[in-house]
DNA sequence: CGAATCCTTGAACACCTTCAACAGGGGTGG
DNA sequence: CCACCCCTGTTGAAGGTGTTCAAGGATTCG
């Protein structure tokens, strides 16, 4: 649905970027509404959630050390987050889909600690945090909402962790795609073909291994017939395939007299 | 300071398990009193941290899928968390050490993920969340704790993934360690100096890698002088020589030309 | 003291990286 | 429109780091 057949001709990243959330299907908006927040809380939200922004591909939505104002949601087109690392390098920390909210992290110490950069014509909800912070005064539901979210982000934080130190390089590029694919399906994309917007190497580097891994299994994948890649373009035929590639399931092992 | 030197015969967990943060070196504490909550609502925070809680090596906090009723603050000892992975295998997502919150990743599903077990006996303080949230709804400086926090803990996160996707086994295990020590430090304990409660398989699963590895590498930092291992028991003569070691430095090639 | 677990050590192997070279778009400017 | 350049991606061969497999030693606890 959100991609229409796309042409040999002509693959561009305006393939997807065209292609809003709905606001029902944006965290941001998740802040409120099933909770219950009242209708005047909810138009005070409104007011609050003023501005919309929109950055080409390249350009920074924030950087590192900039103070913490705002609390972004993509609305369409996506988000790459990054942080130097000490000794040299960056890391990857997140890519930013439609109706994700990203920022959050930079809460404790006021401070961004990552860059965030569009990985091609973007545009977000900017949401000023001390607003949020007031109508948390109000509505201690959106507080809570608030809490909901970082802890989500936590358990994905911790099962990309868990990725990493477990997996190899197939299972992990698999499992990343089925990530994916879950996360359009969740906003109302097609879960089994979509637009890479991020780069091999930045791929890479999110997953722990080098952009020729990265490469070399593209194309492994694509003679085996998992995957159909045309460049950016990915397309699954077969999700539960993708999904026993990754390794899901063989229980194996039995799991006794753990003390 | 927490540990006294320790005769050849006899060395056990008790070492160090005697030794609690004071209340105001605590997480919990802070939770509260540097957003300058007023004198009632400190009161009532006692009074909802009633529960003290001691339980011994091997013994469980929660597991996973039991209901998230309370977050804990470890008071002495330590505790490691830790969640089963698809396609089997475990991951531990964290040690946590005297002063320091956990449960909270359990906010979102209102279920624990991970399951929380004692490296030793251990004695923590159980805060019943729904306490919180109404001591919350109160003071607003409790909640925006709360949230600075879990937002901390993305941060550890993060750079923890970084360290496992971007560092080679060598620095990895320096990286621990000398992270250790400063939460050692931190809490008012020996930052070159302490015991490692939990075991080498856990090491080795914490930072991706197999327990040979860990194996091998504190034999040889013993070997270089940059430890002095007995057991568990650690001792770190140059804190700087360690931090060399973890390839903390070194920018090395310009960063020219990023667009 | 014996059983179970944890830790250590060695040797062979595998997976991914490193290094190197080239192909292919996309953009710019002539 | 073509030439040119830069960057990203691809492919191959060699190499290294950490794993796997296997066995033995140490420690703890009943």
């Amino acid at each position: 649905m959100p991609i229409q057949d796309i042409s040999a001709a002509k693959i561009g990243f305006s393939a997807q970027s065209a292609q809003e959330v709905a606001c029902r299907d944006c965290d941001l908006f998740q802040l409120t509404f099933p909770v219950g927040v009242s209708c005047a809380d909810l138009k005070m939200l409104d007011r609050i959630v003023k501005r919309r922004k929109t950055i080409q591909r390249g350009q920074y939505l924030y950087r590192a050390g900039d103070p913490f104002l705002f609390v972004y949601a993509v609305k369409s087109g996506s988000i790459k987050t990054y942080a130097s690392i000490e000794g040299g390098g960056r890391q990857i920390t997140g890519f930013h889909l439609p109706g994700e909210l990203l920022g959050l992290d930079a809460i404790d110490t006021g401070m961004h600690q990552c860059n965030a950069r569009a990985l091609e014509t973007t545009s977000v909800c900017e949401v000023p945090f001390s607003g949020l912070e007031e109508l948390g005064e109000i509505a201690v539901s959106v507080q809570r909402q608030l809490l909901r979210i970082m802890s989500k982000q936590l358990l994905r934080d911790q099962s990309r962790l868990a990725l990493v130190c477990n997996k190899n390089a197939e299972e992990r590029l698999c499992a990343f795609l089925l990530n994916l694919s879950a996360r359009f399906r969740q906003r109302g994309f097609s879960p089994t073909e979509f637009y890479l917007s991020m780069s091999r190497t930045d791929i890479g580097n999110y997953l722990g291994l080098v952009v020729e891994t990265v490469s070399r299994l593209f194309r492994r994948f694509q003679e085996q017939g998992v995957l159909e890649v045309d460049r950016k373009h990915i397309r699954i035929p077969d999700l539960s395939r993708l999904r026993r590639l990754a390794g899901f399931q063989e229980p194996e092992a039995s799991e006794s007299g753990e003390r």
